[in-house]
RNA sequence: CGCGGGGUGGAGCAGCUCGGUAGCUCGUUGGGCUCAUAACCCAAAGGUCGUAGGUUCAAAUCCUGCCCCCGCAACCA
């Protein structure tokens, strides 16, 4: 089963575009991270790749924020999005366009998407009926009311209304309900697929409020003053017009669209699994492949949060960790579809134990063994012992059949599982051998070559599959057991390795973490 | 009766679809090895599978009730 296109295949992946109200949290990094590892394994399969993130940056929230600070709207947010772009360039994040909610190239493609929907007759005006309070200028629905007050300031709220647009959500409540009996895995994991059927297709969709008229900091309605659209409406298109819909900006409409996955966060996974799609049908172009709606990583249980502060930095950990290591433990850790329960404990026991113990004292007993017996280069005689040899092959292939096939269901932590099983295989594999024996015994030198080999060309297989997760601390992998053409640093065939391939010892990989007690 | 997920050795998880000796990682204990990053390899200890009942020759697994935790409930990855 081979992952090669027979021509360039594309592959367009997207993350949310994140609310600049505050900095990222290693939240956001466990998303951007999953879809990097993503990008660079389809780039390393031969596709031609499109991934897209970004910032939403409109809304009322925003716009309080800034005047709190006494800053201008959009020079809050170019100082938050400066932290953004430094975050994913520290953490190696290869995106092909970064797009921002106010780029003038999205305001114009947000305001022709507009326009296209009410001209098709699925934006109307209509009166919006709700709880206002007053001094804080907001709108509440019943649910968002504490004791019937604001949930702001605590104040007595009032019925209200207002002149406004409204998306005629309702009118695709049916055709969704198909969507998601013709295409099963549309909307994945399984369990949030339930969770919208049941919670709002079959109760019935009502049509959605699409414009505001409380607050300025959003796109403009062109044509009715005073009106900004709703910051989904805004916000979702990102994903088309990043592209160059309605704008002649950008590029990559045709070649991309429709995009293979959106990368979600589970509570977002209603506006992309119902509001998205139903804004496609209505503008008449073709749906995403795949909405993948993953988990939180948790502390104690408890939900980082932005407002409540219990957040974890991403450049502490990567700090003081290392970026390959962290990319490496959030998607090893934890099950991509799940929640996930994150620690610090947790993330120094992953490194020591995959990181340093398995892979990065494999590397370094094994170069270290080349150098000391053989001056760095094997023998070109080489003596196989299939009984001890064949198994070890024959489940490196194993190895990497169960990781592509992992990866291709978005299975992060089962392909990791399958890589760090083989490596054990190849720890045990010295025991087996006793290199150190064969050693003493001039005649048992090409057998000595044939495990030496072995061992370097299961580190190059770990090393290609793993290049995608920790591209930097692959690198030093191939500089090490001397797999420097460009085959040997992405073949996945077993014997790649030149058998005159030169090692470099080099510094540990991953040095061990020390811990208290 | 709003919806969804979860409750399995000290910790974190798999197993549940299609009932039949309870598995993995980490930790603990004992042993082995000496190429290596106090690493690596082998072995052992440790669980009434939330709870009460039911179906069955047999239930972690199927059915029913209950308890607890988390998320969603129409602007927080």
């Amino acid at each position: 089963m081979s992952n090669t296109p027979e021509k360039k295949e594309t592959f367009f992946i997207s993350t949310p575009i994140y609310y600049p109200s505050a900095s990222l949290h290693i939240g956001h990094t466990y998303c951007t991270v999953a879809a990097d590892v993503m990008a660079r394994y389809k780039r390393q399969k031969g596709f031609d790749v499109f991934f897209l993130t970004g910032t939403d940056e409109h809304g009322q929230k925003i716009e309080d924020i800034a005047k709190k600070e006494g800053v201008a709207p959009q020079e809050f947010v170019d100082g938050v999005v400066a932290g953004v772009r430094e975050l994913w360039e520290l953490m190696n994040i290869s995106y092909d366009r970064f797009i921002r909610t106010t780029d003038p190239a999205h305001i114009l493609s947000v305001q022709r998407i507009f326009r296209a929907m009410f001209d098709n007759g699925d934006i109307y005006k209509g009166v919006y009926k709700g709880k206002y309070c007053k001094p804080c200028e907001s709108f509440w629905t019943e649910t968002q009311l504490v004791d019937g007050k604001c949930p702001d300031c605590g104040r007595e709220v009032s019925d209200a209304e207002e002149e406004a647009y409204f998306f005629r959500l309702s009118k695709y409540q049916n055709l969704l309900i198909e969507l998601y009996e013709d295409i099963p895995d549309f909307l994945e994991p399984e369990s949030r697929k339930n969770e919208m059927l049941n919670n709002f297709l079959r109760p019935g969709l009502e049509d959605l409020c699409v414009s505001r008229t409380t607050f300025s900091w959003g796109i403009p309605v062109d044509f009715d003053e005073g009106h900004v659209v709703y910051v989904w409406v805004d916000a979702l298109s990102n994903y088309i017009t990043a592209l160059g819909y309605e704008n002649g900006t950008y590029d990559g409409f045709e070649k991309f669209w429709p995009a293979n996955v959106h990368f979600v966060g589970k509570e977002i996974v209603r506006f992309h699994a119902i509001i998205w799609p139903a804004m496609l049908m209505s503008l008449g172009l073709p749906l995403p492949e795949k909405i993948f709606g993953h988990g939180w990583l948790v502390l104690g249980g408890a939900k980082m949060s932005k407002s409540t502060g219990n957040v974890v930095d991403p450049n502490i950990l990567a700090e003081k960790y290392g970026v390959d290591a962290l990319r490496y433990f959030l998607l090893r850790a934890f099950p991509f579809g799940s929640d996930g329960d994150y620690s610090e404990d947790l993330l120094v026991s992953v490194i020591n134990s995959d990181l340093a113990n398995k892979l990065g004292n494999l590397l370094s007993r094994t170069v270290s063994m080349t150098e000391k017996y053989f001056n760095s280069r094997l023998l070109d005689d080489f003596s196989p012992e299939p009984q001890l040899d064949e198994p070890l092959i024959s489940a490196c292939t194993a190895t990497v059949r169960e990781f592509d096939a992992a990866m291709e269901r978005y299975d992060f932590q089962g392909a990791l599982e399958a890589v760090v099983a083989q490596l054990s295989r190849a720890n045990k594999y010295i025991d087996d051998t006793a290199p150190w024996i064969l050693a003493k015994e001039p005649s048992k030198r090409p057998r000595l070559s044939s495990v030496l080999y072995n061992l370097l060309e299961n580190l190059r297989i770990a090393a290609v599959l793993l290049t995608p997760f920790m591209p930097t601390a692959t690198k030093e992998i191939f500089t090490q057991i001397g797999a420097d053409s460009d085959e040997a640093q992405t073949d996945t065939v077993y014997g790649t390795l030149p058998a005159k391939a030169v090692v470099r010892r080099g510094e540990n990989l991953f040095q061990r973490i020390q811990t208290e007690e």
